[in-house]
DNA sequence: TTGTACGCGTTATCAT
DNA sequence: ATGATAACGCGTACAA
């Protein structure tokens, strides 16, 4: 039984002409405001469904002045660890009622600044953002902070205090672990392809790397750190001129796993027996470490759990009206956890 | 130089007081319409920089009735081909100036018709949905449909002619090919791990292996052909079961690569030799395809090609004002590309 | 418990 | 080329 009129958009009004009271009460109900009766509410329900109402969030958010949406800046979807603590955050914040406005970097800073602003337009409640490696300044989130509009950093996260919560995996004690593992296995000789020195993650992970070299009174070879964006090629190339004669390393500690699968490749081609003469641990635990052979060591982030601490957070923030602007919190710190595979193994066994 | 009211919203009312303007004016000159004065042009952009002002996309979606925002359903973001054809598709949506809210359906029913609702709430301008494999009914589309709004169908999409666009690779041919190169290497006891009947996918390839055996008059085992979840789990149970003993298969066919990745790692376990005794093909040429030993045959489905058609047709259907409520358009169909690899070489090579 | 009336920030429609 | 004014759909003080 269709309307006789154009447009199939029902409102409030619609809702209110056919029941024969007011829209401000059609409102109330519909929003679960006490006081309206029971009865009220039930005709209201039923009458919005037969109408085939839907609410308007554009119009509900402009009055209330709340989207009921979070906005999301990563560097790309489909990098495995930013696939993973999307999934938990959007499945936990529709939860609450919440939409995600997923937006990618691409890695550059300039799309980053337009991302925020294509957000703040959208009004959004609160901004959550693993930024790109380049970027220094922070400024362009200022709009959000000024406004109390929260936001939350992670994974890639200002280095300098900023008015933000920031939540992050432990990358010093991450890259720590894999070095001393590495040295407790019996290698001395450690390289490490690492990232640039631009983001706190590469920063840290260099600074737990030298710190597990120096406890071992191991040194630090500049010809054998390599710190330069975390590529296969990029990767491939250091191999070739580490292993292009004259003394090798019996180690490899990689930034990343897509660098640590390139180096297994490299050993795999070249002869080099893994873990034999070359033991080679990554980080972040990509599937495919579990699935090349041999298998590679590697340092699990829990994506999952970094989900969770973000949505956590936020769920304060969101809720706790007009944050204190402030405040700087302590930045929550997910554990690491080294996955000790084939690839750092000292049972003598060769692969080749 | 702040002002020295409470709240930091600047609107294009403050500008027109600054200047001497009326609001009509300001969102003229902010909107690039024609009828506005090059040098009152500057001077509002200038004064819009200067106040900080920054559009706001609820006002003036509810205004225009457009939120410049398009709504994406997935069954899962982090899996491999979802997150690429994400990745293309918010980039050059974002080109144009859309926003996508990219929604998680966990491939449940009843989960994926809650996100239609929250989406129709939102007023998307369309909606790009790869449904769940067990969505039959699609009615829950019906309300985007019946307003004129937009709907494209991609990889899961309705077997039954529904009034939207479809973008599909060809699950028929890559299924075909896979097999036909599986036959070609001389195998002739082929098993075919095989998803839910209920998704168009599966139907597809399974006609696809059908279409290939019998032209070579080879026989369809129903204890070799399983139609089951994806899982790696249900993949080693079906391997179990064939290499319990008796006659065994001499190739696999599995309709994604987790299962042939499954069986490749059973075979391994078993001192089965691939390719030598069994050859495998996979789907989707996941890039754990690639890495694995030996590294498994793959249909690739360029979800990128995907993405940029799903632009396309998106981009006229948001240009021509008023969708047609009666068009059945053909599917788009993306090609895929068989990736012959060592799975089903016939270079006799022992990789155990 | 319900109704009245206004405003959120923008754009569309007239008029000038 | 610009101004005045009315919407868009909803939520909420205030009144009843």
């Amino acid at each position: 039984m269709a309307t006789g009129k154009k447009t199939y958009q029902n409102t409030i009004l619609d809702i209110a002409e056919a029941l024969r009271l007011s829209p401000a009460t059609i409102s109330r109900a519909l929003n679960n405001h006490p006081y309206v009766k029971e009865k009220t509410r039930k005709d209201v329900i039923e009458m919005a469904a037969k109408l085939g109402y839907r609410r308007n969030h554009m119009a509900s958010g402009l009055r209330s002045n709340k989207s009921r949406t979070v906005g999301l800046i990563v560097p790309r979807v489909s990098m495995f660890f930013h696939a993973e603590v999307i999934t938990t955050i959007q499945n936990d914040l529709h939860k609450q009622g919440y939409s995600l406005i997923i937006c990618q970097s691409n890695d550059s800073v300039s799309m980053e600044k337009e991302l925020t602003e294509t957000l703040y337009a959208s009004r959004v409640d609160a901004l959550i953002a693993a930024c790109t490696l380049q970027t220094i300044d922070f400024s362009h989130f200022d709009k959000f902070t000024e406004n109390g509009t929260p936001v939350i950093f992670y994974d890639r996260v200002p280095v300098e205090p900023y008015r933000a919560t920031i939540v992050k995996g432990d990358d010093f004690n991450g890259a720590y672990q894999a070095t001393s593992h590495l040295i407790a296995a019996g290698c001395r000789k450690i390289a490490h392809i690492a990232g640039p020195l631009t983001s706190n993650l590469y920063q840290d992970r260099a600074a737990g790397f030298a710190k597990a070299m120096e406890e071992h009174g191991l040194e630090l070879r500049t010809d054998w750190i390599f710190h330069q964006e975390l590529s296969a090629e990029n990767a491939m190339r250091a191999m070739r001129q580490m292993f292009a004669g004259g003394e090798v390393p019996d180690a490899l500690f990689a930034d990343n796993d897509t660098t640590a699968i390139a180096a297994i490749q490299f050993a795999n081609e070249k002869g080099i027996a893994v873990p034999a003469a070359l033991k080679v641990a990554g980080y972040s635990n990509d599937p495919r470490t579990a699935i090349i052979t041999p298998p590679i060591t590697s340092v699990e982030q829990f994506p999952e759990t970094v989900g969770k601490r973000i949505v956590e957070a936020l769920t304060g923030l969101l809720n706790s009206d007009a944050a204190e602007p402030g405040y700087i919190t302590k930045a929550v710190v997910v554990p690491v956890q080294l996955v000790s595979r084939m690839s750092t193994s000292t049972i003598n066994k060769n692969t080749i």
